[in-house]
DNA sequence: CCCTGCGGGGATG
DNA sequence: CATCCCCGCAGGG
């Protein structure tokens, strides 16, 4: 409400420090400042033990949102509500798409979500999917606090994320419901028939591919509402597919590289187990009905109850010695890791501004102001 | 279907 | 005591 949307960008490093206010207390504080002469713009990507105090009109921060895949977290006290990362799902095979994008695909909140998730195959390749969970956190994934208090919603990320940022939430929710108009159309059973008939008509390849929006593809019609819905909480990153850049500056061979891939020597299986996915080498070609059946696969993981995250590669945290292993700044910096996947004008980014300041590997954002100037931004923020 | 928050409860330190 | 996690439930989109 104070603040320029230009400056939002800078202004984050500022907030941080601004004059002791924002940093002078901590989430468990019995009192947190009463008085705050600015409040933050809600950040979409926030990394390394940052702090911002948001205003309690804050949509965003009223949600409790993030891009970042935060699943509720018990930690007994009704006052103050802690999320912990899930971490990213990549591809198995560490595929490319055609721009040389990587596969950051959102971890579905909902455990059981998540577990069909992963028994799913990569969009781009149809190889395996992979969890790579957050270890940010000694080990532990990076935990956000929030704390409603008065005026003010106060927000406190611990743990640095080691591991490349997911789609957005909206990136996600429009890579769905576009699979499913895809899909909608022919009833399971009839799926494949159609699909031949379609290929015998057209003498093409049906657009049934892998997965259609990862080439550039329009957005789904619903998008815009999706998009407009939450006007409150526009946003930047996502106006990817269609910027050339925005592919440029995911992954490749900074981010999902070495690190990632030792990380999970115990991922269900053996990695054989990929070998059901069909894994073309020219994503291309294909193409067809694909019937991803790797499923047995996965679930076999023996959960033994108390053994934590069955989902993610291995049990405990720190365990493996692997935060120590992986630090993300051997990843060189600018992971965006922007989706593949085209975004609809406007970018879905629900959230809001900013890059954040933290050089910490991954998180370097796109600047949104780079993407959306001026006008579009504008347009997606309402003065509040 | 899935997201979100709540809260009981177990395991571990 | 603390923190971590898992699970089911309920409300809502």
């Amino acid at each position: 409400m104070l603040k320029g949307a230009d400056d939002s960008v800078m202004e984050q490093e500022d907030s941080a420090s601004r004059r002791g206010e924002m940093t002078s207390w901590d989430i468990n504080d019995i009192k947190l400042p009463q008085h705050v002469s600015q409040t933050d713009w809600f950040q979409e990507w926030p990394d390394s033990y940052v702090k911002h105090i948001y205003s309690s009109e804050d949509k965003n921060a009223q949600r409790h949102h993030s891009s970042w895949a935060m699943r509720n977290t018990n930690n007994h006290n009704s006052r103050i509500l802690k999320k912990s990362c899930l971490g990213v799902v990549v591809c198995g095979n560490n595929c490319s798409t055609l721009d040389g994008k990587k596969i950051y695909l959102r971890p579905a909140i909902c455990d059981k979500a998540r577990q069909k998730q992963q028994r799913k195959c990569c969009p781009n390749c149809n190889g395996p999917l992979r969890l790579l969970s957050c270890r940010g956190h000694g080990g532990y994934p990076v935990t956000n606090f929030w704390r409603h208090e008065g005026q003010f919603i106060f927000f406190q990320s611990k743990g640095a994320h080691d591991h490349p940022r997911p789609e957005t939430k909206l990136e996600a929710e429009a890579r769905r419901s576009i699979q499913k108009a895809k899909t909608a159309f022919t009833p399971s059973s009839l799926r494949q028939k159609r699909i031949q008939e379609i290929e015998s008509l057209t003498g093409a390849a049906p657009t049934q591919e892998p997965l259609p929006l990862l080439l550039s593809n329009p957005p789904p019609a619903n998008f815009r509402g999706h998009l407009s819905k939450s006007s409150q909480e526009p946003a930047p990153s996502s106006c990817a597919g269609q910027f050339p850049h925005a592919g440029t500056a995911v992954a490749d061979g900074a981010c999902g590289e070495a690190p990632t891939w030792s990380r999970s020597p115990s991922l269900g299986r053996s990695p054989r187990a990929e070998g059901l996915c069909r894994v073309p080498a020219a994503p291309s070609t294909a193409a067809s009905p694909r019937p991803c059946s790797h499923r047995s696969a996965q679930h076999v993981l023996p959960v033994a109850k108390g053994g934590r995250d069955p989902f993610s590669s291995d049990g405990g945290p720190v365990g493996r010695g692997s935060s120590g292993a992986r630090s993300p700044l051997a990843h060189g910096g600018g992971c965006l890791s922007l989706p593949p996947y085209p975004a609809p004008q406007g970018g879905p980014c629900p959230m809001a501004s900013g890059a954040q300041p933290h050089p910490q590997g991954w998180a370097r954002a796109p600047s949104l102001p780079q993407l959306l100037n001026g006008d579009m931004f504008f347009n997606l923020y309402p003065l509040r």
